[in-house]
DNA sequence: TTCGCTTCTTGATAATTATCAATTCCGAGC
DNA sequence: GCTCGGAATTGATAATTATCAAGAAGCGAA
């Protein structure tokens, strides 16, 4: 009979935000209905319009969030370890509103939606994370949406590659996270497109060899892209 | 000395999903710190970028969330009595990623931030109810996140003017709620195109007279404009 | 290594959307 | 009623983005 999560997973979980301040008997509680398993890649894990019957979390790899309408298919987000997803369906009790896919080889843990709102009752603290992880996410698409109603391709771009780039305390030279034709899925443009766009932005420092990005002038393409902290910060 | 809301204000208020729930003594306090003022139309009450000191309840009139970079602006969402604003921002105590300006003559309630924290840790009926709220709020972005991402300005004001008629239980004429222009911004097109848009969809029965428009022919429309759930419904 | 597959790139073209300029329309205020 | 000014429409044009087709490059499996 299985018993709930092995040991080794449950601590990096206790890590997150989610769970962190929660009471260790909930936690436990928690766990005990969890279990982890291990995807290959290209597993569609969550398919939109489904019951939301987990909240999930990426423990290892990583999973592509997209959605699709009338034979189109966009890339939402890419959710990367150690991260949950699908929270506001989980809370709600209401149908997936995104499909989810590993892209690589993945280990995911999948926590039954009916516990995770029991605990919400039970444990304040629980309670308080969750709205703050909530109001994160909501910001996060808010600003996507800005991103995408605001900026051209070309500019949204940029502004990619300079997130990027601050992410990696500003290193010069970087590797895409994302196969080019999900970034330029998620950036909301065509692959083609995308190609074109990198040597748009050669005239601003920009050289691209395979997914090796390398930003010459930050300052240049700063000027460019004029980055905005409500757009493009992950904290606030 | 001011003492809080006015009486006549706060049932309508209670009413809300959010506040529904919670103990009568929160309530009260939250009411008491709060108060309620009449606005002209154009005034703006947020700006984005500022510590979000008040949520934002209109009880009358009508107010536009919106964005703006580089000098471009556009209109994310119009909220309509009786809700509540930036509860995010609020929650998170961070800056405003949307400004708000009323569109016309408005009544708007502002309770602090702070009272809304505390009383979030008091009252877990409260916490409850924003947690449902913000989850709320994130999947309607998400949606309005697929409609731009998966659909052409045209299928999205096909779209647009299905959702309007089903709010109307289905009549076959109405008018628009929003400017043209205004309408335009949240669809993510500039108001030529809006117009030229309206004539495109003449062929599948729409007429536009001013701002009165005719569905002749819902199922025509419908063949177009193909409507999902997981984009267009309010409710999930 | 080589084969076979997919991704990426490039060019040519088409569709979509934006911009600019000029009317026309409509409603508020006189 | 009339006048004024912003909003909406229309036409012409330009910019942006997508599509289609072909070739190049990259990568894993045999």
């Amino acid at each position: 009979m299985y018993l709930g999560l092995p040991d080794s997973d449950s601590p990096e979980i206790r890590k997150l935000h989610l769970f962190g301040e929660m009471e260790e008997s909930n936690f436990q509680s928690l766990m005990r209905g969890s279990y982890v398993q291990n995807f290959p890649p290209g597993i569609e894990l969550v398919t939109e319009g489904e019951p939301s019957d987990f909240l999930h979390i990426v423990l290892s790899g990583s999973v592509e969030l997209f959605s699709s309408w009338n034979g189109r298919e966009t890339s939402m987000a890419t959710v990367r370890p150690v991260t949950t997803f699908i929270l506001a369906a989980t809370i709600k009790d209401a149908p997936y509103l995104m499909s989810a896919r590993t892209l690589e080889k993945s280990r995911v843990v999948l926590i039954p939606s009916q516990d995770v709102r029991a605990v919400f009752d039970e444990d304040s603290r629980f309670a308080r994370a969750i709205v703050s992880e909530l109001a994160q996410c909501y910001r996060t698409v808010v600003k996507s949406q800005k991103d995408l109603k605001l900026r051209t391709s070309l500019e949204r771009l940029a502004n990619y590659l300079l997130r990027q780039q601050k992410r990696l305390d500003g290193v010069q030279e970087f590797n895409l996270k994302l196969e080019k034709r999900r970034l330029a899925s998620f950036l909301g443009m065509t692959p083609e497109n995308l190609s074109r766009a990198f040597k748009a932005l050669q005239p601003y420092g920009v050289s691209v060899t395979g997914n090796r990005i390398t930003i010459g002038d930050q300052e240049d393409l700063e000027k460019f892209a004029k980055p905005s902290p409500l757009i493009d910060d992950f904290k606030t």
